[in-house]
DNA sequence: TTGACATACCTCGAACGTCGAAGTACTTTG
DNA sequence: CAAAGTACTTCGACGTTCGAGGTATGTCAA
């Protein structure tokens, strides 16, 4: 039943990690909850797709990792680093131009 | 080379092809180039793209496609059904939450 | 104590749609 | 005649998202 290719989905949580992370350093678990906050409930994202996303992020040295310890409990915090900062302006441009490409054909001629 | 998974534009395909078919009839080849037209050259979809969604918007009753003869040359137009306007809706909808949330969480706190 | 629930991390396989390339064939243009 | 444009088709590669399942600890209530 798995509706695994959701349209829209391809490069938005990449986009999203970067983003948050860039605001301030976080840990996985953490940006579950963010992803839905900062997106009025429009995209939630699951640990499945979160944690396959920082690791990859983290092996090609956008972000940086660094474990601590709260309350017993061990968690692992994110900054972007400045190649992560490239990859978030050229993410992000990206999606502009291709939501104004849509916008530009969505609107166009009102019709049937 | 091929990079194939490009970022955002998952669904981008389908929802173009319905969107220009509802406004009027067109074949593959003519989409290709609309494509890119009415989306002011922010999104190129290939033949390889085309084709393919044609055929399994066909399959799926979203399009009815009908041979014309034209200068001896043949060509393969689609219109939408009404199921195809269902489908197109919904996918516009979905467009529209995604790309609200995500404005949402670039906009917000203005940072790094 | 026990259980339930939240926190926190991780991994796996499935699904599937996009992409460029290559191929066919006919027509128009130079 | 050759080259470029028209028109359709198919293919394999890619890689990313997704839900489910698994581990472990902490907290809170009964």
């Amino acid at each position: 039943m798995a509706q695994t290719n959701p349209p829209f989905m391809s490069g938005v949580p990449e986009l999203l990690v970067l983003r948050l992370l860039a605001r301030q350093e976080m840990y996985g678990y953490e940006l579950v909850k963010a992803v839905r906050l900062v997106t009025e409930e429009a995209i939630r994202l699951g640990e499945g797709v979160i944690y396959p996303v920082l690791h990859g992020l983290e092996r090609n040295g956008a972000l940086r990792a660094r474990r601590k310890a709260v309350n017993g409990r061990t968690r692992v915090y994110y900054t972007v680093t400045p190649a992560g900062e490239r990859r978030l302006a050229k993410l992000a441009d990206e999606w502009q131009r291709v939501r104004t490409g849509i916008e530009s054909a969505l609107e166009s001629p009102a019709n049937a």
